[in-house]
DNA sequence: AAATTTCATGTAACCGGTTACACCATAAGA
DNA sequence: TCTTATGGTGTAACCGGTTACATGAAATTT
């Protein structure tokens, strides 16, 4: 790395000491006007970078963000990011971001780099939450080390009680759909969801469930899925499904993995949707909305779950005494067919 | 911050120097093996996770990729993420995103703080290149003052013959694409772009030129349009076109966006992709592919873009005197129905 | 006019690592 | 056995900022 100027280049040939130019630098106290005139004329002039680490060293803190997501590449995560840097840009963060591809390995090994880091706060939405008991330890054990705010985003956990979270109400979500179907005259419903491990999959079927029992209506067990969020699964299961004798005559999917997967298992039968079979996905589907294909979801707001998270995060920066504070997002129907 | 453990504690603890320690940390050199061993269960013991702002200080580097993507909300960049992601991973970068909402004052704060950082490389997508002369000239100063390698990626720019850069062979996509619209029967052919300001919108412009010349077809103004890469503009000159009386009986879309804004333009008429009208458009729409809906596209591997990003910056990294690079990858031409 | 406050600035320690250099003990070579 | 390499370790300077404290000059108060 060439060599780049620094505070005693500038107070040397400003002719005052190195303070006096981190002064300027900080507006921390007040400098003769014509002399930080001067000196930030010769910053200019000189091009002049302060660095960071040295200023983290000495300030004992750093302005960057961590930031730990499951799957960047998934347009729900790709929003929520979205949300994230739009506010952080306005708070001169810097984010730190990492893709943990629903390891909790590799959630561990962001969690310690961001330590060494000293990162000011953390936004984390913890790998599938199946992890074993020792990875749940290991993990709560991280985040309790790194001293620094975290927020918990999208999934709870089971530290949850020690940390400010964001979360959708997917359970009222599921709930409502659900009974929107029943509603429109549905009772065989099926449900493409992931293994009851996971704190979100069982929230979405107790609503479903809440739902299905309300109206009276007998659950069949073989109309519930219990895969994972990814595509591939949700596609094989919907196969079955639809070429059951007596199938679902609507179905509800998970998340916007699964309803890919049920469309694909549907289009490749030639058959369309609502008028061969009703379904609500969880999460919008953007091409689907677009051309008004009639495709129903449960929106959820990504990016403005990302703008809560890291306004949480601020706040408990700014305040670090302040009741804890989870926010929960109401999901919005979106019906247009069923 | 609470205070943490230094090295200077462990080296007190273990009854050597904190030179000794340094030495463990990094396997510089030789350290008597019950000596490391002693120093290494201490670490462990009080949960010692050594200052990254105080080993960049001294070793004047860091270990910091700066990213700056124009939107993280485009699945196509969060391919590119994900890609780049998973190769920083194995080299134990840490990336820090930087989303410049296609804004080049937001490029410049960007490079401004990655600067002050002391970044050890960047991956560049420049925001819109219509940017003025001067925006231009301050982008290539901040480039220049960075002084670590650079990648551009997916969009060239003036000052590219300095950086390795990765891009896609944009106008051979659009020459192919054409092509074979025009050996399918099709004379008249929309084209969906942006204003010729831009690079990327000029290399479209060439392969759908050269594939009309070719072939003889001369161009009608009225069937191309020159906006943007959004949505929203698409859509609305895609409905004009879609009710002109002699209108075009195929178009290209220039991106994903406008594919969905055409899209969008023509499912509100109630007319069907391929039977009414034809369509190409640049770049997958995942939800089409996936159910099949014989969306002919021009796939590029965004994911695989971001890989070629990251190594390029890798090698460049590893040996800078090696001679430029420029990746440029070969978009594939997926077509179902013409 | 003397005492006190305020402004502008310098001095020096400190943050937590890395590393050149020096040193001693021991092993290898002559 | 004496010299010479080598292994293991300590000392201290350095990286580039921040900041508590001190100081002198100017402004204000009494």
């Amino acid at each position: 790395m060439p060599k780049e100027f620094t505070i005693n280049d500038i107070a040397r040939e400003a002719g005052v000491s190195k303070a006096t130019v981190s002064r300027v630098l900080n507006e921390s106290a007040s400098v003769k006007p014509e002399t930080k005139e001067r000196i930030l004329n010769i910053m200019k002039e000189r091009n002049f970078s302060p660095s960071a680490a040295a200023r983290d060293l000495s300030r004992q803190q750093s302005n960057t963000i961590g930031v730990i997501v499951p799957e960047v590449d998934n347009p729900f995560f790709g929003e929520i990011l979205r949300g994230i840097t739009e506010i952080a840009d306005q708070n001169n963060y810097m984010l730190v971001c990492c893709n943990s591809d629903d390891s909790a390995e590799k959630d561990k090994k962001a969690l310690l780099m961001l330590k060494e880091h000293r990162v000011r706060g953390l936004i984390y939405t913890p790998a599938v939450d199946y992890t074993t008991k020792e990875q749940q330890i290991t993990i709560n054990k991280l985040l309790r080390d790194l001293n620094a705010p975290i927020v918990i985003m999208d999934r709870p956990t089971d530290s949850l009680e020690q940390y400010d979270g964001v979360f959708f109400d997917d359970e009222k979500a599921m709930y409502e759909a659900t009974k929107a179907l029943i509603q429109a005259g549905h009772t065989k419903i099926g449900l493409l969801n992931a293994t009851m491990d996971r704190v979100l999959a069982r929230g979405r079927y107790k609503g479903y469930e809440r739902a299905m029992n309300e109206a009276g209506i007998p659950m069949e067990r073989r109309y519930i899925f219990e895969g994972d969020y990814r595509m591939t699964k949700a596609y094989h299961f919907s196969k079955k499904l639809l070429s059951m004798e007596d199938r679902p005559t609507a179905v509800l999917a998970c998340n916007n993995r699964t309803s890919l997967g049920f469309l694909k298992a549907l289009y490749e039968r030639g058959e369309r949707l609502s008028k061969d079979i009703a379904c609500i996905g969880l999460d919008r589907i953007e091409a689907f909305e677009i051309i008004n294909n009639k495709f129903n979801y449960i929106e959820r707001d990504a990016n403005q779950m990302g703008r809560h998270a890291i306004r949480l995060l601020n706040d408990r920066i700014a305040c670090p005494q302040k009741p804890l504070e989870q926010v929960i997002l109401t999901p919005v129907l979106k019906i247009h067919n069923l």
